[in-house]
DNA sequence: CAGTATCCCGTGTGATACTG
DNA sequence: CAGTATCACACGGGATACTG
């Protein structure tokens, strides 16, 4: 059965095979989850929380490369989208940690996997570059 | 096992907990397949094509809003990194159809994972979006 | 039909400096 | 320690026009 999507299952569907109808609406939905964690340090935070609750200094000293602003703003992100919580303890000197809620493990097991798979083909993915770069750099 | 960062899996472990050598490395790598990936269409793309092989014109009617020159980087990167085959069929007028490859399917099923898990957690997300909005629009 | 080639703009990101 | 504030810039991505 070399044809196609006729299966339905209803997820990427747009418009057309099936009932036609909802189709744009999730696709636009998936769009917006990817935007909301398809962006550069997002799943990596989540995975990084995976172990439990972390501090600031502790999370950035895990991820390296991330600037204060943008690990500030991707926890912003992930807390506002109910992903992760905030906790202040009233200290001195401050003290914030971040857990995942119940609703970011659960996306934290698809990074986990995300995460697991580019392991383990990255070295197919390499070869395929190298083998589609050497083909199409004729002179 | 919800405890903390003991168990050591191999993949988003950011030098100290474990060995504490590699961390680095894989967390460039996986940013590197996040950046392949959590692209605007490519998951998009890949998840379209989890029926069978479709056509280019095809492509562009499932997935409402990518305009032509989008929907061919996607193609183009994806068929670099060995994610879906390309197939020019020598007709007038042309004809070419893009399939997922072995590597490809593994990752469509993860893609559509994140997409089930869209589906399925968008109501909790605007929830909290609008919480959080709320509690922070102090008058 | 299946692309290329340009132009152009928004925004995501980094660097740096400052604060409660 | 855990942030904000500001500037500066590259690049992703949309619109449009053209082509084999």
């Amino acid at each position: 059965m070399p044809s196609a999507n006729e299966d339905c299952a209803p997820l990427t569907e747009y418009e057309g095979s099936c009932q036609g109808q909802h189709g744009a609406e999730e696709g636009r939905m998936i769009r917006e989850v990817l935007s909301r964690v398809g962006d550069k340090w997002s799943l990596l935070v989540v995975a990084t929380l995976r172990g439990g609750r972390l501090r600031f200094s502790e999370l950035q000293g895990h991820i390296p490369g991330i600037s204060q602003r943008m690990l500030t703003l991707t926890l912003r992100h992930l807390e506002r989208d109910g992903l992760l919580s905030r906790t202040v303890h009233a200290e001195v000197p401050p003290r914030v940690e971040y857990e995942l809620t119940d609703l970011g493990r659960t996306l934290m097991e698809l990074s986990i996997g995300l995460g697991m798979w580019a392991v383990e083909n990255r070295e197919r993915i390499e070869t395929a570059r190298a083998a589609y770069d050497s083909a199409h750099s004729q002179v």
